[in-house]
Order: C-alpha cells, then structure tokens, then sequence
DNA sequence: CTGAAAGCGCTTACAG
DNA sequence: CTGAAAGCGCTTACAG
C-alpha cells in the first residue's frame, strides 16, 4: 500500500517534435493546422516525425488559443427504454461526422437539468444542446449572451434567440383521433401520461381537441410516470369497467404505456383491433414486433438532428442564425418551436382500411 | 445572405472578475479553486462579484495549467438495443458523480474503433475507456504510456497493464448448460451469434464445453449480426426440423435472439417450456414482459461500472493500479480480465423446479 | 493574507 | 518559406 508521490509526466509537445525534425515550433503548428505557408516536405517530415513520436497537437491548449475548441456540450438523462437512447444516439454520429466532440452532461432526473446548464459553463464549448428536461430563459439567454449556440431538442428553448425544433405532437394526437373518429370508434381514452410533461401534454391537448371540435368527449388519464408497468395499470383500470361502457378506442401518449396497456389485457377477453384500436406514440422497436404489432407514430428523428446541425453550423457562420427555409411538413409555433409533422405507422392494432 | 465577418467576442476573464471586485487575478483563482491562502472575505466578495458577472474559471486553460482535465474519452458506438444504452447509462451517471466529464467518441461500427483510439490521444485526457470494438495492444500501450488509464469494458484489452473487467461469460454458458441438463433435455442448441465476437463466442465456449463434459453435443448456429430478425429465422430453420429430431434446449447468446425466436415460433404448434426451454442472456426490460417472461442472465453492471471508476481513482493516486480486492464472485483471467459473475433471472421459459 | 511573475502548449501575426 | 515572439486564460510557486 505504499503510495508514490503524484509525480507528473512531463508531456511531449510540439517542440519535442521540433526538435526531432530540425524546425521550428511553429513549423510543427503550421504542419498540422494547415493555415501558414510551409513547403511541402518540410511538412511530410514533419508528419513523419510526429507520427513516429505518437504525438498530436494538444486540442486543448489549441482551443485556448484560438478560443474554439470543438466541443459541444450535451445534455442528457436516464438512457433507459428505447427513445432517448435513439435521439443521443443520432447526435452523437451527427457531431462524429461534423468533427465536433460531444461532452455529456447527465442528469438523473430533470430537476437536475438547470444545475447541469450551469456547469456547462466552466467549458466554454460552442454551445450547448438540451434533450432532457425544462429550460429557464435565464439560462439560454446567458449562454447565448457568450456567443454560444443553444439548442432544444423536442422541447421549447424558451428564448427567442435560441433554436428549438420538436415532433409536432399536436398535430400527432390530432391525426391519431381522426384515424380513430374515421374508423367510427365511439368512446375514446387517452394515456395522457405525466401531467406536467410537456411533449405528452402536447399530443394529448391534440388529441383531444379534434375530438371536443367533432363532439366528443374523451377519457383523459395522467399518471406519475410513462412507463410499461403504468401502461399495464391502465388496463386493469379498464377492464373494470362495464364491457359495454369501455372505450373503443385508445390514444397513448408513449409507446412504452401502449405495449404495457396491450400486455394487460392479454387473457382477458378483449380483443384488438376487434373491441378497441389502439395507438402509440414513438416507434421503439418493440412495437413491430409479433405480440404487439402497434399502430404508432414515428418522429422525424433525422430531419430533427440535422437541422440541429444545420443550426449550429450557420450559428458559427455568424449570418444571423438558421435562414434555412421550412422543408415540408415543418411550421414554425408561436413558441419559437420548429415542428416537425410526425409519421404514422400503420399495424395491426386499428382496423385497417387498406 | 450577407455574411459578416467572423467576429471574436472577447472572453470574459478572471481579470475582468479581479478588477470588478478590486483584488489581483491570482486572488480570483484562488477563491475558486481552494488552493493557497485566501481570506474568507475576500473569497465571499469575489465569489459573489463572479455570480453577478456569470464567469467560472474556464477548465480547458485550467486543465492546461495543471496538466490535468477532468476529462475522460468514452468509446462507444450505435446504441440501438438498449444494453449498449445501459452500459453508457450507467457510466455518464457514475462520471456525473465523480466530477469527470465524459468526451464521447461514437464508432459506427467496430472497426472505426481503432480509429477513435488514435483521435483520444489529441484530447489529453485522463484515459479512455473502451465499450465497443476490438483493441489492438500498441493502442492500448500508446495510451498506457503517456500516463493515461485504460478501461475496457466487457472485452480483454489485450495489455497486461490495462484495466478489463467482463461479464464471466463462458460461466454463464455453463450454467445455461447445467440448468437445461438438470431438466432432463436431450437435444441441446446455441444460437451463437456472431463468429468473431468476443461475448458471443465466450458464452457459446462455456455452453459447449459443459455439455460435452456431460456427453452432448449441441448444435451450433452462427450468424451475421445477433437481432431479433436473426432469432425469428432461427426460428423458421427450427421448424423444419422433423418434430421428433428438434432440439429441446435452446440458449441464445443474447436476449435480442432470443426474443426472435420465441416471436418466430408463436403460433406454430410449439409450447415453451413444454416442447422446448429457451435461455438468452442480458436481462433485456423486454425479456421481462408479459408475452416474453424470459429466462435470462442478467449482466453486473454496476459491479463492472463500479470497479472500473475504482480502477481510475487507484491510476490517479498512482497506488500501482487496482489493488481492490477480488470481491465475491469475481475470478481473474489468463488474459487480465477480471470476470463477474452473471446472475440466472428465472422466468417462465424454463421448467420451474421452485 | 496578497500580488507580480512565470509558465502550461499551442496558434498566429510579424519580420526576415 | 521559416523563425522569434506574443498571447490565449488560467494556476502556482515565490516574495512580500
């Protein structure tokens, strides 16, 4: 257990490589970065002699000088169950791609989230995005206020100045009750989830006004969490009602809850599509497979990520932010929020009109 | 279209937060870090002048001062099919709590990992940890040798030096094995996965072996990628098996197989557990749902997580690496990896002997 | 307890 | 085309 001095290595740097090569230090620089005159093979040895050292310029202290290191920070939680795991997923191949190194910020829950904007601070990266929990203005505006970008993804920045883009999720719930109201169903539910989630409580404000504009009334159900075990309460929930007072159709505001409200009527004599339709919201995987085959909502994952991209990239342009013009099925919100329209994916869990 | 010029705003400074609040910029350091002597007043003072104006110290130029960012490289790739999810998971979250930040790099596929080791190097961090691909000894030797950790998660790091710790796979495979005998089955399969990956062929190694030692030879099916697309054709292959000559025994050497190949079999005429028993491996959420209730092994990630941030904090201290204590049910390898012992999740898809 | 100064490892004008 | 020098924003001995 004897314990040796913390000792530092002394680090090899561009001058060490210098001297290998018979340059200057800042030859070694211009090798690398490109930008200077250098001849050719002043270059090549360069390279050669570097390579052979193992060593790399210092990406940090070059970001100190040029004050624009790569990096990017992310914010993120809980990877668990499918769709948020997809979205860092995406991003993470976008910035490999955009030579861009992400630095995650995770939060265990997303109360956590503001305190996590604020650390970003200490790193001075280009900006910072947001795929987890509610952001304060206050916050958005001080980093924007440094020259850095923000961004939301599937969630209001709540700054103006700031790019925020997310499914369409009232346009979703929409089109989920007009392919139940179209099928005839005649009561409808909905598994409106978290109460104070601001993508559930966006589908479900859909959902339910295009049901109140063709004069229906639906179930409305909040619960604490979205998960599968709450999908399954919601069916014994159900199945305590009279069987001929049951909805006949029901909207989930999650897929997770939808494949949980399925597997809770497994074995109790209910069918579907045949006694009601039912609809999900996010695509996982889990909704094509054989015992569920659920009728769902895809979101535009790809389209949402590249315009993020895009985004910071004209950030960085400095010509005044994302004058890329609306692609199909995007429109703008009152909330600052570009919205992407969601896709349906037709199962077996409707009555299909093929 | 006009662009402007690509404008510098000047960084705010701990000058800028020495001057506001009237002492020396090494005082303004000091308050922040701890280190050195400072009155409490004057450390209040520049702590509340710092809030007001929104500056921290910026950790890239401390971390070149010091030689040493809380930086940690994570290689990791493609998240989809949630274990690689939960492994990162639970990897950001134990960072998160010892103050590091996590630096992804994100591999399409295996072989570009080789690649990201070499791009780890120019971010000097304190080392890197690997949870995806295959290491080649000199990357791991080059990184060794500058002073830096390196952790592989769940695959040998092929260096004597590295830290590698991993699910005690051909253990797993035995008790797979062990389980099916005690049952009293007779044809025996594998569903094997991929040829050259490393977890796969190690559980299918530890089936194999015990279940020769006993007298039987499985059959071995290998294939291209391990979904559970692959699974369901397993499946198909199975069924043209006269009904007298099918194996009765089926481990699969991941849950995502063995999901397929129950979805394959539905509705064919054949009973699980009654015809046939099926293990998989990972404890996926969804081997634990209704239509699955999989008989599965769950991974130790949190042991693994835990000992590998031990590993980290021991290289820190320079203590000569980690010098823990094997804890229960943990065996060292020939090839220096510390393996952890799976844990047997009993469900529905082997005959109970409760 | 406080301040002036050196230095971390680079990049980039500025001379030559 | 090349080199010497300044400077990025900090931390940490070193004096006082």
């Amino acid at each position: 257990m004897n314990r040796a001095p913390l000792s530092k290595i002394r680090a090899v740097t561009s001058r060490d490589v210098a001297r290998a090569a018979n340059v200057s230090q800042a030859l070694v620089s211009r090798a690398f970065t490109g930008n200077g005159r250098i001849a050719a093979e002043t270059r090549e040895r360069i390279l050669k002699v570097a390579a052979e050292i193992g060593w790399q310029p210092n990406a940090l202290a070059a970001g100190m000088v040029t004050g624009d290191a790569p990096l990017v920070a992310v914010i993120t939680t809980r990877l668990s169950f499918d769709w948020r795991a997809q979205v860092l997923s995406h991003l993470l191949s976008a910035f490999q791609e955009w030579h861009m190194k992400p630095l995650l910020f995770y939060a265990e829950s997303d109360d956590e989230v503001d305190r996590l904007l604020v650390e970003t601070i200490a790193w001075r990266t280009r900006g910072v995005i947001v795929t987890a929990g509610n952001i304060a203005h206050e916050r958005a505006e001080a980093i924007l206020e440094r020259g850095q970008f923000f961004a939301a993804l599937n969630r209001p920045a709540n700054h103006q100045s700031a790019f925020a883009i997310a499914t369409d999720n009232p346009l979703g719930g929409a089109m989920a009750a007009n392919l139940l109201m179209a099928e005839g169903r005649r009561r409808y539910l909905v598994l409106a989830g978290l109460r104070d989630g601001w993508a559930a409580a966006e589908r479900t404000r859909g959902y339910v006004d295009a049901l109140r504009a063709a004069g229906h009334e639906p179930l409305v159900w909040h619960s604490q969490s979205m998960t599968i075990e709450v999908g399954k309460e919601c069916a014994t929930t159900f199945l305590e009602f009279p069987v001929d007072q049951r909805p006949e159709a029901v909207f989930s505001t999650n897929d997770a809850m939808a494949l949980g409200f399925y597997d809770g009527l497994r074995g109790r004599g209910v069918s579907i599509p045949d006694d009601l339709s039912l609809i999900g919201f996010d695509n996982l995987s889990a909704s094509s497979w054989t015992p569920y085959q659920l009728t769902t909502f895809e979101q535009p994952l790809d389209t949402m990520v590249s315009q993020v991209l895009h985004y910071i990239d004209s950030h960085r342009r400095e010509d005044g932010g994302a004058a890329v013009p609306a692609p199909m099925g995007q429109r703008l919100g009152d909330d600052s929020v570009t919205y992407c329209a969601p896709t349906l994916i037709r199962r077996l869990t409707c009555k299909g009109q093929a």
